[in-house]
DNA sequence: ATGAAAGCGCTAACAC
DNA sequence: GTGTTAGCGCTTTCAT
């Protein structure tokens, strides 16, 4: 027979087998590190440094303790160690409203590039109004991320000067505005429509106009392309460039509408600068209804480059801003900031370009 | 004089008052609730009460915490909460591809919902090969989520086991299986794609053909149109439906070499269903561009009826399907179940329709 | 209604 | 290279 009962068995090390007797409070169930190291004969630390920085022990720990692991289905805490470590490997992101198509491939590249360094992505939506900023704020803050990346939202001081003083790095991007919170990846909707203005003047068109987003990026570049155009003198008779405010996020519906609602205004205009691809498409599709040919009547630029414009009929003309790059390198500064490197030039303007196609 | 010294001054409370002296090791930095508890004049759980269970409290108690709260700028560490209570209030979700549009909806509706019951998203992207999927969900689970949303991913049997051994709640979305891991909310891509063989044949049609994702659930959707048409004699006259499978995600691109194939295996086709809007609006621009009117020549239905469908020209025609829904029910089971209530009927079939519009 | 003690599961800081 | 100890900041348990 075998000392094998229910009962506990007598034990031969020296070390006092029972749980310091009426201890068991609160447990999850799930196996902890020290399952891990208790099967793998080593104390619980050995068995975390096999686990996160393999090079610091043996070959023969390090693969008792794999296979541990694997013979428990062990999988870390990584609250419990987010907790001891200060690193939450966890990265917040904001944006308005993830279904404005603008703002995805930003987030896709941000996620990827932030799972390759092993960093979790958290999504928050701060909605068009501020209202729920400050909650929303909180319950990111709360969770200690190490970093938090802004797509322009986050306009009212009391925020701003919260993420300041919770001392966790932020990114803001899509914009490049003079006093940073922190970091900054983006570009100038200024420039944008002061170059969009230029290079419709420069195809030769006289009566530009545009249809605009009423978020207040769109109106920026909206601005700027007027006051360009206005400068040019490429304006209506009296000097005015007709605008059309649309609310965001903006739609094919939007476009068809402003259309109709800039040419009742202004019959004659012959170009059109849309604050977004899916509202250029919206006005191609009701200039195509109303029989009015582009580019040679009118000629239309969207912006965002959607993947799609490229494939229309006639090819959409479109701003085209690097998102990827975008989420790419904002994941990027957070990682290096992270891992205790300073960040190298914490301002990085990613430019835009003009995809020149068949409406201009 | 007063015993207001820089040293320690003398207790009268039975309790030694010094910290156990040398014990100064790594702090953060950040206001705890140790902090607001003593500017309070109360004991850190009564703080922590005030907060989470403010009935449990005194009046003057609540106030008074709430004030130093407010005074130091204290931001509750949840991490820290999460691994006391084993309540993370993070939610998981994972995509195949955020890019894609049809999921936006689920997600957008998803983050407000989990918003309003103080839960927060964490986005994977699982690609559409299976590579990542371990790596990623162990990232998942190590957060300990309160829930994990799975919009079709997630196909190996090796995942299955691991999230059903976590314990975690798992809500399988945008389909129906029949060995879900856990609950489901979703429809029947078979039914769809019945359904749509014959709303085209109730409307006349008589030459059917598909173009389709090579996704799991976009293929089957087209086995099930392809079968039924050709059950109702909707085939070619050697009883095919011509099928034209195009890489996942679909694009705009996809739907137009889709049309091009189609025309150049069978001319005579009166009716294409495609597996995403997108791609059926190439096809309407293909259509376009080769003076094929729609409907008249061919009728068209996509699905995903996204937001601009309603105002294409001619309308588009789609199988419509609840995003919001889905996200907004997704969400209520993970909360249900978290706070302990079980689900009642932990399976929900959303359903679909057909809208039918001027492209049929 | 309030408090003291004891962890949640992990890792940083020191030994050896 | 490995182990010991003491927390990270919060909440549970139990007592008053």
């Amino acid at each position: 027979m075998s000392t094998k009962k229910t009962s506990p068995p007598i034990q031969h090390q020296g070390a006092p087998v029972h749980e310091p007797l009426p201890r068991t409070r609160y447990k999850s169930g799930n196996p902890t590190i020290r399952d891990v190291a208790k099967l793998a004969g080593v104390a619980p630390i050995t068995a975390s440094r096999a686990l996160s920085t393999p090079n610091a022990v043996s070959d023969l720990v390090r693969q008792r303790v794999r296979d541990a692991v694997a013979q428990i289905g062990y999988v870390p805490n990584l609250l419990a160690g987010a907790l001891a470590s200060r690193k939450s490997r966890l990265v917040a992101a904001v944006v308005p409203d993830i279904s404005g198509p603008v703002f995805l491939e930003t987030i896709e590249s941000l996620t990827n590039t932030l799972a390759l360094n092993g960093y979790q992505l958290m999504l928050g939506q701060s909605g068009y109004e501020n209202s729920r900023e400050d909650a929303l704020l909180e319950a990111i803050i709360g969770r200690r991320p190490d970093g938090i990346i802004l797509t322009g939202a986050m306009r009212s001081d009391q925020a701003k000067h919260k993420l300041k003083a919770s001392g966790i790095p932020v990114v803001e991007t899509w914009d490049l505005t003079d006093s940073p919170i922190d970091m900054l990846v983006g570009f100038s909707h200024e420039q944008i429509g002061k170059a969009v203005a230029q290079f419709l003047h420069a195809k030769g068109r006289r009566k530009l106009a545009t249809i605009s987003g009423n978020d207040d990026r769109s109106r920026r570049r909206a601005r700027a392309f007027i006051q360009s155009a206005e400068s040019l003198g490429l304006g209506q008779t009296n000097g005015v460039v007709p605008a059309c405010y649309v609310p965001a996020p903006t739609t094919l519906a939007s476009g068809r509408a402003g259309l109709r609602e800039l040419l009742a205004a202004a019959p004659d205009i012959d170009a059109i600068f849309c604050s977004s691809d899916l509202m250029a498409l919206g006005v191609l599709i009701e200039a195509q209804v109303r029989r009015i040919p582009i580019p040679s009547d009118i000629a239309l630029i969207g912006f965002g480059d959607l993947s799609f414009s490229r494939d229309l009929e006639p090819a959409l003309t479109s701003v085209r801003v690097d998102g990827a790059l975008i989420g790419r390198t904002a994941a990027e500064f957070i990682v290096q900031r992270s891992e205790r490197q300073s960040v190298h030039e914490p301002i990085c303007n990613v430019g835009f370009s003009i995809v020149e196609r068949a409406t201009t």
